[in-house]
RNA sequence: GGAAGCAUAGCUCAGUUGGGAGAGCAUCUGCCUUACAAGCAGAGGGUCAUAGGUUCGAGCCCUAUUGUUUCCACCA
């Protein structure tokens, strides 16, 4: 036992703490097949990335169940890992070379990957040192990361086995392509947003000089790569051209005239300009009528060498260019404002370019159906249920994944091909030599989707494809703990990943969180400078707070808000608690603690064990509900008004009586209850529970908290009668209080009381020391009767007390305010008369409600004679 | 265009099988009552968005409306 210092200042033992736990493994799982595992993957951080509120949730969340099922006894592993995150990472890496003045070409593609590690090297420790300071219990010992050995085995046997069971393919497709990051990006990366354009009314002339087509466009630069004009085949204004000839203006291409079902008749004129190489919805037209497809862009959207006029500018310029070309042609009819959405890449912002390329894709369809079944039948459950709906809908709708991406950092694409005569490969091996003519086979230069490696990660971490002991022991995992917003890109995709190569689904529950937004309720961003750095939290208020005021309130799949008013209040409750432990610690004499029998026990140490008892058994429903934030602020509204605003305050006579058995039995009472409240808590605040812990005497006999067991119910500590006993003698205290402080009398006054009551059980000489500490009494007598001098009388049900104080009483105004009382009191009587009178009310209301309103009714019945026989005594 | 969430005290939010609404902060009053002023004891403040419906009984269930946020689709 030693001493806790004055204030709390986390700072001076967190990190301490956690080197301990590091050193003890104690976040290290030793596999035990006689328990039952509970095992989480950390959804991989990017390793360019800074630990922001998101994570920081995320991480509490996931320590807050992990730390609970440990101490629940499971065998629980966290695994921890970073992503390679290729698209964000790359991007990165490029920008610090241009500011050196270097290119990827211009060192290659070795050279770059060097580069590339070297980035790893240095910042992906960064972001796992942050996850520390928040306390997360990881095993990283097990630390993995999305490039390294064993995943990249891992994503190469995945590769191998969908592409030769065919759902892999490769094919010319039209794809999101992101000008900026030069790669192509799935319809998953895609954001919408939307943009005030502008709508250009254009006519082409037909060849026969017979008149013009006219039709709108938001993209009038892509008329470069126009291959027809289409109508809808009923539309009766355009029927006979059907088949003619346009030419496009400015480049003199003649193109037809084609029916397609797509164009809406009543769209704009209804006539649209087909682009297949540069919209998707072209694209398909431009399939069904065979159309040319005429690429006119360069890869960093600029216009070809092919259009002299304007090759070189960038697809915005040549917008304008090309619309003022028209306009001097004659060929603009008119320009209206337009909103439209337009695609936008979500790392970079850049507005995406459709664009024919040749991609790899996977099959979406086949392993899809599983994974929808998975959901459906309940072997995967989503908390709360409503984003399965999200998950149904995407499911149900997917296209297939583009999956290859033109860049260096990620998974290089396990297909050879031969030069000569055209022979695909797709191995494992690191090379290969063409089958049909021998030759040395040339590695596809793409890499894959970031997201196909995290896909498998629930498996691959644990060591598939090889069949390790840690893989048959921990999976499947749990719980997976994730934002709404990445349900599409990883959630999905790990539930069909494992369903296909595990057979067996990756988690049986997905926590989903919102994000923490700011005071005002913005999205916490770069642009808007709002973020609030939860290191800097943790540096002032500890990570106690930080975690605290992250969970409580949580509740799932709701957004929240983050405020310098719930720190504080986190941060406040940390206090409480430290000062709670140090009263306790400066009242201990005791070396060893014993719960002592129950007939030692006081009636406030009976009070307070069957609250106790109340409140682990709702924690624990609240724990396997997944409402973890209820489940804290019931443990804080414990520890504050019941533990530190009661209990401590009942307990002081006691521990104050030096030498008495009264005394041994409430220090023993009081350990046993702060005990209790120290494991309830340690789940989420982690530090401040062990350190006040490891400064205690033990019921248990464990060196940790974190490795002793959680709190159960305790049927041998219930105390119903007692119990109830002492919520009536609280329940009078707070009234004498509450009457001497609408009268402004300080507590420095004291004064006799004497009450009248038919609970003598509940009011008597063990419960006078309370009255005294508490409200106040310099003596309590309980009599049969009040015949004294005038007196400040409070009523209550359970009983009446006078405090003789003859200068307060104005007959006048008591009896004013006793027939107020009176009033109110009849009006709740009124009320639950009628409704017991109520025949179909008793007769079909549960009968736990009816005697709970009769009860009620029987209260009331008692106050108010209390009241009548005031007003008589006056 | 499709779907979902939210709407409760001045502010931020709880409210878990339907049984006369709670917390924190803020406001007001009184307290340095020897763990804690990052505190203690009190007080005020709500036709639970609106309108219907189901029910003995609705903040909670159903329908519609309004406001707001988000996700999905992307009609040029």
């Amino acid at each position: 036992m030693k001493e806790l210092s004055k204030t709390y200042s986390p700072s001076e033992f967190e990190e301490r703490i956690y080197q301990n736990w590091c050193e003890k493994k104690y976040f290290t799982p030793k596999i035990d097949h006689s328990k039952e595992h509970f095992s989480i993957v950390i959804p991989p951080p990017n390793i360019t990335g800074q630990l922001h509120m998101g994570h920081a949730l995320d991480n509490t969340l996931q320590d807050i169940l992990i730390r609970y099922k440990r101490m629940n006894g499971f065998c629980t592993l966290w695994l921890p890992g970073t992503d390679h995150a290729s698209i964000a990472t790359e991007a990165k890496i490029v920008e610090a070379m241009r500011k050196e003045g270097v290119t990827k070409e211009d060192i290659g593609r070795d050279g770059f990957l060097e580069r590339a590690w070297a980035w790893k090297d240095q910042y992906g420790g960064r972001i796992i040192s942050q996850l520390k300071k928040l306390g997360s219990s990881c095993d990283w010992s097990r630390e993995r990361f999305t490039l390294d050995e064993g995943c990249s085995e891992a994503v190469k046997e995945v590769f191998v086995r969908l592409y030769n069971k065919g759902l892999i393919y490769r094919g010319e497709r039209i794809i999101n392509w992101c000008p900026h990051c030069l790669t192509s990006i799935s319809d998953a990366e895609v954001e919408y947003e939307e943009q005030a354009g502008h709508f250009w009314h254009i006519k082409y002339p037909f060849k026969d000089g017979d008149g013009y087509l006219e039709f709108a466009t938001t993209r009038p630069e892509t008329m470069l790569g126009d291959t027809a004009v289409a109508v809808n085949p009923k539309d009766e204004r355009y029927k006979d051209m059907i088949g003619k000839t346009l030419i496009i203006p400015l480049i003199n291409r003649e193109i037809p005239v084609v029916a397609d079902e797509y164009v809406e008749m009543d769209f704009g004129t209804g006539v649209v300009k087909i682009t297949p190489a540069h919209d998707p919805n072209d694209f398909e037209v431009g399939r069904r009528h065979n159309l040319p497809i005429i690429n006119v862009m360069t890869p960093d959207a600029k216009i070809t060498e092919d259009y002299p006029a304007y090759a070189g500018m960038d697809r915005f310029e040549a917008r304008k260019a090309i619309v003022a070309d028209l306009d001097k042609q004659g060929y603009l009819i008119k320009v209206e404002d337009y909103a439209h959405n337009v695609g936008t890449c979500y790392r970079c912002g850049t507005t995406v370019e459709p664009r024919v390329s040749l991609q790899w894709f996977v099959k979406m369809e086949p392993l899809a159906k599983p994974a929808i079944d998975a959901v459906r039948s309940g072997e995967i459950k989503f908390v709360p249920e409503r984003f399965e709906k999200n998950y149904f809908h995407w499911m149900e709708n997917i296209r297939d994944w583009c999956i290859s991406r033109q860049l260096w950092w990620g998974h290089r694409i396990p297909a050879f091909y031969c030069d000569d005569c055209g022979e695909i490969v797709v191995t494992k091996d690191s090379s290969a030599i063409c089958p049909k003519c021998g030759k040395v086979m040339r590695q596809d230069p793409d890499t894959l989707d970031t997201w196909f490696s995290s896909a498998l990660w629930p498996f691959s971490t644990l060591g598939w494809p090889k069949d390790t002991e840690d893989l048959k022991y921990f999976y499947p995992t749990n719980t997976l703990v994730t934002g709404y917003d990445i349900i599409t890109f990883w959630v999905s995709r790990m539930i069909f990943s494992g369903l296909e190569y595990m057979g067996e689904k990756p988690f049986d529950t997905v926590l989903i969180h919102g994000l923490v937004r700011d005071a005002l309720g913005r999205k916490m961003s770069k642009s808007l400078g709002n973020g609030i750095d939860p290191l800097l939290i943790i540096e002032k208020y500890g990570a106690d707070a930080l975690r605290f005021a992250l969970a409580t309130g949580n509740s799932p799949g709701n957004d929240m808000r983050f405020s310098d008013e719930k720190i504080e209040s986190a941060r406040n409750f940390a206090n409480k608690l430290w000062n709670a432990a140090r009263f306790v610690m400066m009242n201990l004499d005791i070396e060893k603690v014993e719960m002592p029998s129950a007939d030692k026990l006081g009636i406030a140490d009976k009070w307070i064990l069957t609250k106790l008892n109340a409140l682990i058994k709702s924690v624990r429903t609240q724990f396997d509900a997944y409402e973890l934030g209820i489940a804290l602020s019931e443990i804080y509204d414990f520890v504050w008004d019941i533990f530190c605003d009661w209990y401590i305050e009942l307990s002081k006579p006691a521990l104050s009586a030096k030498g008495t058995e009264a005394n041994k039995v409430t220090q023993n009472v009081i350990v046993y209850v702060l005990e209790s409240i120290l494991k309830l808590l340690h789940p989420f605040i982690p530090f401040i529970t062990e350190e006040i812990y490891l400064s205690l005497p033990h019921f248990d006999d464990c060196e940790s908290i974190m490795i002793s067991s959680y709190p159960v119910v305790n049927e041998s500590l219930d105390f119903g009668a007692d119990y109830d006993n002492m919520e009536k003698v609280i329940e009078v205290i707070k009234a004498i209080r509450a009457r001497r402080a609408e009268m402004n009398v300080p507590p420095s006054k004291k004064a006799q009381i004497f009450i009248t009551t038919q609970y003598k059980d509940a009011f008597n000489a063990s419960t006078a020391e309370f009255f005294k500490k508490l409200a106040s009494a310099s003596d309590l007598t309980v009599t049969d009767e009040y015949n004294g001098d005038n007196a400040v009388q409070i009523i209550t049900h359970a009983a009446t007390a006078y405090i003789p104080m003859a200068e307060m009483v104005d007959l006048d105004k008591e009896r004013a305010r006793l027939n107020g009382e009176l009033a109110k009191v009849q009006g709740e009587i009124d009320r639950l008369v009628k409704k017991l009178g109520n025949a179909e009310f008793v007769a079909k209301a549960p009968q736990k409600v009816v005697d709970g309103e009769k009860a009620k009714l029987e209260k009331y019945e008692s106050t108010k004679q209390g009241i009548l026989d005031a007003i008589n005594s006056l």
